[in-house]
RNA sequence: GGCCCCAUCGUCUAGUGGUUAGGACACAGGCCUUUCAAGCCUGCAGCACGGGUUCGACUCCCGUUGGGGUCACCA
């Protein structure tokens, strides 16, 4: 039988090399540590792999540390850096060498590398995903201690961190499956008992290559500017190589972190999609209260528009009436644009479908007079003055709605044309209908730009 | 190329010898309807191939093919 849970408390931990933005294969590798460290109330801590002098970059750390932030995987030590424990590499190193396991190596660069002589033999040991693993040494090259430069080479620096770290469960992406076995070796020669290995399948691009920026989005910034929700994230990546075995797809945080285990990880490389991870982010958006959605919006809108109507009782509305048409935060802005800004566009096809010149501006002037009149701004109340003024006119209320939609919106879609209504307001509406009016007026009656897109 | 890993609808997956192979995204159609969504219903679509083992293979074994990883004084 086998089981990967822990009979202590598990200490895992994160370790991304400061080199570029948080990648979502990074994000995920955090996500599952984090994950099993919640689920059995241990630690997750957070190293950052500098030991490369020349790709080190301060500023990098602390946008992959914020990043992690906004995704919401809090860390409970760390960060540490291995910049700041060269010393210790070293002693442990030498160490080495004085026991006869690693010799010295002139670098034609100038400087002395120390190297671990590889021995004969076999490596073996059982991932928690991929199961018994045994690797011949013959396949394994001595192995680089201490580089000519000074500062460790990865797999010692890895090693040593984790031992002194206390990581018991090494949880990484399975690129990382061919270090390993020399990881192992270094434990050992060091006479240190290994931790447990978990290695996680990769995640590709729709091409079957190794995900990256030219598939799209591909790091947590990335997600975070086209306006996904930290949830949704979190809940689409665990997904991608792992579930919860029954046929749950929209998984609150408590859930994933309730149900996750080692087990349940698949072992084969999965495909991004991001339609899927745009639907798991509508659900989640819609499960969030209209007060919580107009808060993530309006701080959405601050940092990524310029919007300047944005005050929190206009957020809350428009939460309210798009809530069920948005899949990202930054769909309230792409498809209720209107809501926020009054010199809108309007949709060359959609004036050309609804408009009719003349006839719509005498429509528009009547439905003013009509909303201006209206006791209270209510839905029901405006929908009933409409509903009067279609019997009157004796024509079907699309024949009204559609052009008067354009008029408020600038576009042939948006919520139910009452609700757009009373979210804009008596004020905002009257100003929209003369506007429209204009410009209607501007184009000879025809209410259609010069060129109108036959189709 | 050596070594290692993987292989169920287009995609994410459930499945552990006997199932009409289930769900989700996407897609198509329908209902609803002031548009678009949402929601509900229906449909399309899969065990890579070839050998074994077995009364019986998606499930176990071998091979083929395909895909991925890795072979740095980068992490």
């Amino acid at each position: 039988m086998k089981d990967s849970s822990p009979d202590r408390k598990p200490r895992v931990r994160f370790a991304p090399s400061p080199t570029g933005h948080l990648h979502v294969g990074g994000a995920r590798t955090a996500l599952f540590n984090w994950l099993f460290a919640r689920r059995h109330g241990g630690s997750f801590i957070l190293r950052i792999e500098d030991s490369d002098l020349k790709r080190s970059d301060p500023a990098l750390s602390r946008r992959i540390l914020e990043e992690l932030g906004w995704l919401g995987l809090d860390w409970d030590e760390g960060p540490s850096y291995q910049s700041e424990r060269f010393a210790r590499y070293r002693e442990l190193a030498e160490r080495l060498r004085d026991r006869g396991l690693a010799y010295r190596e002139d670098s034609p660069g100038g400087g002395r590398a120390l190297i671990y002589r590889v021995p004969e033999g076999e490596v073996e040991f059982r991932d928690l995903v991929y199961g018994p693993i045994t690797v011949s040494t013959a396949e394994i090259k001595d192995i680089v201690l201490i580089k000519s430069d000074g500062a460790p080479a990865y797999n010692f620096a890895c090693a040593v961190d984790d031992h002194d770290m206390k990581v018991d469960h090494v949880i990484r992406g399975d690129d990382h499956l061919p270090n390993t076995p020399k990881q192992i070796l270094l434990w050992r020669a060091l006479e240190w008992e290994p931790p447990s290995f978990a290695h996680l399948p990769l995640i590709l691009g729709p091409d079957r290559a190794p995900l990256s920026k030219r598939h799209g989005a591909a790091s947590v910034d990335a997600f975070r500017r086209d306006g996904f929700l930290p949830s949704g994230l979190r809940n689409y990546l665990a997904l991608l190589g792992w579930s919860p075995g029954d046929d749950r797809e929209v998984l609150a945080t408590e859930e994933l972190i309730a149900e996750f285990s080692l087990e349940r990880v698949i072992k084969r490389a999965a495909i991004f999609d991001y339609r899927k991870l745009e639907w798991i982010n509508s659900q989640h958006l819609r499960r969030l209260p209209p007060a919580r959605q107009a808060e993530l919006l309006g701080e959405y809108l601050k940092a990524e528009e310029g919007l300047e109507r944005a005050d929190r009782r206009l957020l809350t509305a428009v939460a309210e009436v798009m809530g069920e048409r948005t899949r990202t935060l930054r769909d309230f802005s792409v498809k209720g644009g209107y809501f926020f800004r009054d010199d809108f566009e309007y949709d060359p096809e959609a004036t050309a479908r609804h408009w009719k010149g003349a006839a719509t501006a005498e429509l528009l002037s009547r439905l003013k007079t009509v909303f201006a009149g209206c006791e209270r701004f209510t839905a029901e109340e405006l929908e009933k003055a409409l509903r009067s003024l279609v019997e009157e006119m004796g024509v079907k209320g699309g024949e009204v709605i559609h052009p008067l939609r354009v008029a408020l919106t600038g576009m042939s879609v948006s919520p139910g044309i009452f609700e757009t209504m009373t979210v804009l307001g008596r004020e905002r509406v009257l100003a929209r209908l003369d506007r429209a009016l204009t410009r209607i007026k501007e184009n000879g009656g025809s209410g259609e730009d010069a060129t109108v897109p036959s189709q």
